[in-house]
DNA sequence: TTGGAAAGTCAACAACGCTGACATAAAATC
DNA sequence: GATTTTATGTCAGCGTTGTTGACTTTCCAA
């Protein structure tokens, strides 16, 4: 019988520490999987893991404010500032100011920044597909459910956001 | 109709863009959530991620070598020798000189490490385990199916090895 | 006996988090 | 209109954790 971690099965689980434990040990390979490709790729350029987060956020809510994205990232503006000026000074990212609140700086990627944006999420989303086809439709649908359960509240909230759109 | 992400259904996954990327961000905010709880006792102390991740392993499989431990974490002999020096000072973690072998060092958490690791990994657990509950086993069993497709195969051979047992 | 593997150490560096302090502009409020 | 709050940017400094490169010691095995 193979190994699924889950022992019980109908509506109780039960959750000894060693099912938790590889529970624990799958969520740290497979991150490592996970950003394997796209660091790839950033190794060769003066870029790195953060550059891609941000490039990655602004592409799907383009026009969120500095603000929102350093809520989302969930990292201080300092750490965040230091990211995006070298992504706008390479002209990969564009800020402009806020129309209604000029305070507010709506970033956008640039048609170079959305080159690399791509070239970076196919990597990275070669290897998701390859992994949701190995494991199946339902798999997949159990992996989201998980990982939205894992979530700090505000995190999930950002989850949402970002599905029912910016 | 909640979205699962996946549609098609049946053999055939079809996977667009939107669904991938839904699967990265669902990634990146479970990872967040995932190490926060660990983290938020680490900060008190003067330890961080990488002590966590040598003494889980060193608790898995008490007695493994400095090599095989290198190789499951992937990073270098400095950078794991940093993390390791500060352990053994501390007295968390035992260097034994092997006995065939006087060149290998066997690692060991000491009775204090094991306190530790139990804390860290108690804090860790009670995430993983709630998100479980809420999930359901069916989603559990998905849940570990995409992220072993996830890893690469070295990482895999290591998600095995520890299963089996050292 | 010699080659190479395992381990340890030193130096230097980079990415990316953090805090604290401070400046500016503009919106919001009193 | 004056004051407070918010959004942003910037500077300095620091800590963790990763990297490379160079070098040494120990010791197994061919």
């Amino acid at each position: 019988m193979a190994d699924t971690g889950v022992q019980g099965g109908e509506a109780l689980l039960f959750l000894t520490d060693e099912q938790l434990r590889r529970g624990i040990e799958a969520m740290f390979f497979a991150y490592r999987g996970f950003t394997a490709d796209p660091d790839k790729i950033l190794e060769q350029m003066s870029y790195g893991r953060a550059h891609h987060r941000a490039m990655h956020f602004i592409n799907r809510q383009p026009g969120l404010t500095v603000t929102t994205l350093l809520s989302v990232l969930g990292v201080t503006k300092q750490s965040l500032n230091r990211v995006l000026r070298t992504l706008i000074e390479d002209g990969l990212v564009e800020s402009r100011v806020g129309r209604k609140d000029k305070r507010e700086r709506h970033l956008f990627l640039t048609a170079k920044g959305a080159d690399l944006e791509r070239e970076l999420s196919e990597a990275q989303r070669g290897r998701m597909r390859a992994a949701y086809r190995a494991a199946g439709p339902q798999a997949v649908a159990g992996f989201r459910q998980v990982l939205e359960a894992m979530m700090d509240p505000e995190m999930r909230r950002h989850f949402a956001t970002m599905r029912d759109g910016a």
